[in-house]
DNA sequence: GAAGAATATACCGCTTGCGGAATATGATTT
DNA sequence: AAATCATATTCCGCAAGCGGTATATTCTTC
């Protein structure tokens, strides 16, 4: 009965719109602070939560810190992703929140860089 | 976004486990005391934080208390109600449950008696 | 109307979660 | 190695949720 655990994640606000924004993609940290217009703070603490119940993976890229969506996500995880998704596709705040990270990052190859500056050597 | 709203309600075992068992049908409280084995005010209060959030309804019948999912349930609720059927339905302890549920009670129907115990004059 | 059955509520202690302020970590550039 | 940038962690106060014990409410039956 982990679905216990996925309903805990998915009752806040932020982290809903977290993983709203993650369903399109793999992103930084930066992106989630520009788009939802929060501070640091929360949102990296909404992060780490959660990392800690494997809902999101993170791996380092330099300076940033990339998130992304479990890639062989269990059954449950997975259905309540694309139901999640389902409801997203009419909320306005979700809308919102994707129009705006399409508007700024046309998307975030896998790989590579992230879009939110250009200022850095190589990878970023 | 009442979406949180819907994945707060969600996030306990003892709730799952009611939700599961309403997903067949209308009950009244001495099913979910008898199919959960939990003690009484537990599932009281459990039932009393779904009704305040309008997650299910409950109408008086004698003494007893008939609890049922809101007959027209929001977008949102309806995607997670079916999503939650979808994860019970290969979940032990949520089979285990409704098995259960299927032995004692043979079904409710929605104007008349339950089966709790066949003493009381007319509706029940 | 008194007793009893089914269910609800009040109160309590405990744990968890949340947001914010300050500080720490870790990588990168100079 | 010092400065800087992106992000994480710690500490704090507060609110909410959970389970349990005891008690209340609301019907029904006698």
């Amino acid at each position: 009965m982990d679905l216990v655990r996925i309903y805990e994640c998915l009752c806040d606000r932020t982290r809903l719109r977290i993983l709203n924004l993650l369903l399109r993609g793999p992103l930084c940290v930066c992106h989630f602070q520009t788009v939802l217009r929060e501070p640091q703070v929360k949102i990296s603490k909404h992060l780490a939560y959660l990392r800690e119940r494997r809902f999101v993976t993170a791996t380092r890229r330099g300076n940033w810190m990339v998130y992304r969506l479990p890639e062989k996500p269990s059954r449950e995880l997975a259905a309540n992703l694309a139901c999640l998704q389902d409801c997203a596709a009419e909320d306005p705040v979700f809308r919102s929140d994707r129009a705006k990270l399409a508007r700024l990052a046309p998307a975030v190859p896998d790989g590579g860089a992230c879009s939110c500056r250009q200022t850095v050597s190589g990878r970023h």
